[in-house]
DNA sequence: AAAAAGTGTGCAAACGTTCCCAAAAACGTC
DNA sequence: GACGTTTTTGGGAACGTTTGCACACTTTTT
């Protein structure tokens, strides 16, 4: 059971050509004739002639596809980033391939691997939350495999990075939780390694500051595995109820939705009396009871950002070494009353 | 800017074999000596070697890779379907290549054709609800691509199917709002083209019928693009307010979720008065306000299932031509009064 | 001791392209 | 009409595999 469909040479055959006429004619290189193109052209059109794009790799070298590495497709942050990304690469006529880490290092670089062994021209990642050493990364990069971060990306890595503006982004839920009166904001958060850790706990902490607010270490906690076992949430939230917080900052997605749940779980009656904030790009916000403020990352255009300037490593001439870190800015949704 | 890797070529060079050794010794093919076979391997290890994807899939003229259609990935019941598909791909070896069809038919054609142009083995697919001429798949068919549908699948098509038990998730959710007393029971739907929409149709008249409950077509709304413009499922809830209905079923996630948003956003008031039952695989079900009973189906298992078939189709030596539709129990998970 | 069978290896073609190089055709110029 | 120049075309190698066939060698059979 095979699936056929007409070659150049067959073409060619059909015509009296030889190949490489008929190749530079469906091509439209070199010079060839007016007169010959149209007479590929039409008949190419007749048959409903397809390229194949698999030998097209093989003699170029190349795909035509680039690899995209997120934790999981079922988080609105990272489905709408596929979708800018889709919506640049195929203009560009490249195709995407998405793989799935699940915020595990091992399965995170096993796909990686596996998508450099099916020749993708390039790479787009978003770290797990467990990863820590991207000395594999370094190899393909290494030997000549483009890669561009969003997201999470590494400190220590010379490419191209599209980040939000974290520190903006969780400065200004802190303030807006601080601004409706809490003072006692915890600030639930993803696994240390990561850059928006980081930037997410400057930015908590530089509001406190600005309102001479005490910055206290226990009422930051940090989830390892990104939020993926309710458990680990449960716990949190177990460890960070006796200290009576007003308000709890939460870094990410899927954090945010499962803290809610891990709320509703532990102490029903208790949710809603803290104020939530979090960064999520969850389309159902306003569905989610207790209401919460978001931030909302510009989930889309960093797609988009960071697939441009993949394509423009891909297609450089030479290699690249001037490098640069786009950050873009969050947007604050503010809790509607009910 | 290339990326540099060893070939078979390579390794018999360094070993003074041929190429056709090598790729047996690496394929474990054929009569190949145990000596030689181990001296390869051990080899190949030491340089990493990486058998190239392209080439093999020029010569054998298949690319271990499948096409996934959905209407979108940011919706749980797919990405949790294709947490399934890749399960099993991975396992067999295959790695997926996921488009999104977004509800329209041209989009939908347009992935298929560049999906099929790019050498898939097969493809798996769920139509668009503005899909009603498959004879773009038809042809694809014919030519020879395995096709496998998935909960929205045509009628007239003999190839496999995997769908859920729509009558009985419909049933089941439409007795459920008429055991806890409602009577006037609303049923918002997708556009009339899909199977699901029929079966889950005539699952909701089922249990009115049991229960001696006229059935209104007026009561019955259907959106032509599966809620993707809220401006169509607006227009569906004004429609219906007015005749006071006090449950309304919904056929799928994104209506589930899109209804609710309408009904706040048209009257913030009555929504606490209505009750909703609808498909959803949302894992977030329980942060939704109002809460509502869903029928979840089983997404994941439903993935595995289309994928085996669909490889099987694959690797058939010749044409199959019994063809199965299997039909997988969906789970009905009542509301929690709070 | 010769024939037959079995085992391991290499040669070379093929998959469908692209593109370098050379050959042929068309055209100008003297 | 001979020559150079330009334009168009064809031949054929290459990309990295797989695999049918032939060959050489070894072992078994008669």
């Amino acid at each position: 059971m095979r699936f056929e469909t007409s070659t150049i040479k067959d073409i060619a055959k059909a015509l009296g050509l030889s190949t490489s006429t008929v190749s530079r004619a469906l091509r439209d290189r070199y010079e060839i004739s007016e007169e010959t193109k149209k007479l590929v052209l039409a008949y190419a059109e007749k048959v409903n002639y397809r390229a194949n794009p698999i030998a097209r790799s093989l003699k170029e070298r190349r795909s035509y596809s680039i690899g995209i590495i997120v934790s999981e497709i079922a988080n609105n942050f990272f489905s709408q980033v596929i979708n800018g990304i889709e919506s640049i690469a195929y203009d560009r006529d490249y195709h995407v391939i998405i793989s799935q880490s699940h915020e595990s290092y091992k399965q995170e670089k096993l796909n990686v691997e596996h998508l450099a062994s099916r020749s993708i021209d390039g790479l787009l990642i978003a770290l797990s939350s467990e990863t820590q050493d991207i000395d594999y990364l370094r190899n393909l990069y290494a030997k000549g495999l483009p890669i561009v971060f969003f997201d999470r990306v590494p400190e220590d890595f010379e490419t191209h990075k599209v980040i939000a503006n974290n520190f903006k982004g969780s400065f200004d839920a802190t303030e807006h939780l601080i601004l409706s009166g809490k003072r006692t904001i915890a600030h639930l958060t993803n696994s240390e390694n990561l850059s928006i850790t980081k930037e997410r706990l400057e930015g908590y902490k530089a509001a406190l500051t600005k309102y001479h607010i005490e910055f206290k270490p226990e009422l930051v906690k940090y989830c390892q595995h990104g939020g993926m076992h309710s458990a680990e949430l449960e716990q949190a939230v177990k460890e960070l109820l006796p200290l009576n917080p007003d308000g709890i900052f939460i870094s990410s997605d899927r954090l945010t939705t499962g803290c809610i749940m891990a709320l509703k779980k532990t102490n029903p009656e208790i949710v809603h009396k803290i104020a939530i904030a979090g960064f999520t790009n969850s389309n159902l916000v306003e569905l989610f009871s207790p209401s919460l403020t978001s931030v909302k990352q510009p989930a889309f255009e960093m797609g988009q950002v960071a697939t441009e300037l993949l394509i423009s490593m891909i297609e450089a001439k030479r290699s690249v070494t001037e490098f640069e870190t786009k950050v873009l800015d969050t947007e604050l949704v503010k809790m509607v009353k009910r």
